[in-house]
DNA sequence: ATCCTTTATCGTATATTTACGTTATACGAT
DNA sequence: ATCGTATAACGTAAATATACGATAAAGGAT
């Protein structure tokens, strides 16, 4: 990959590419899913819920941080974690659009019952 | 990654995350918004819309080829690559079912103008 | 038969990801 | 002040991904 990205993809695909990523692994998909079905955990609920050391749980949750999936506050020691909502929609917003409909019979197909 | 995965995580996880390594790549991301605009094309179509080396295109093919995002027919010498409709947004809406709703204001609350 | 085109595969160098033990930091409780 | 808990960050080994030149395989054209 010696230097490709930005340089030679346009934004919107690199932006897309760069969203995939952020979820492209079983760890960080499972942690969206729960925050999605329980609302906003602590780390270390995430840890117990994930069967991963928590170095390795963190360290997706940075993953997670970076790309914007989630955002993180502090309340003395622990750290909760909720979903970036209004990001998550965007790109499966974007998704939809650019792919979503690949190979749906447009109106004028339907209209002519091909 | 020692040796996770479908051990780890349930099915349907493994499947999204996998459906989103597919498209971990900007290569393939173009690859797939190029197919959906143009339609089906050729791999040397491909490789001449692409900054990358034919090589490298075929790589990227085959990641989307093995992940069931994209078809391949010969004819004679040429292969024509196009779009597997049907599961791209069987994926688009599990996602979307998912994570794209997080943080919508349920009916209640709109109700109560919160 | 020979040559050219098209595309996949091989080999390989480099970069990135993943996992985890260990350590550092910071807060709260005693 | 000391200790325990909660989490991030560091270091590192192993696995994967990415890029590409070179080669192979298979059709088509002459």
């Amino acid at each position: 990959m010696t230097r490709s990205r930005a340089d030679l993809f346009d934004a919107e695909t690199v932006a897309m590419a760069d969203f995939a990523r952020a979820m492209s692994h079983p760890a960080r998909i499972a942690i969206l899913r729960r925050l999605m079905e329980e609302g906003a955990q602590t780390a270390g609920q995430l840890v117990a819920a994930l069967p991963l050391a928590q170095a390795t749980v963190s360290q997706h949750l940075r993953a997670l941080r970076e790309a914007e999936l989630v955002v993180a506050t502090e309340a003395g020691t622990r750290i909760t974690y909720a979903l970036e909502g209004a990001r998550i929609r965007h790109f499966c917003h974007a998704f939809q659009q650019a792919l979503g409909t690949a190979g749906v019979p447009t109106e004028a197909m339907r209209a002519c019952h091909i």
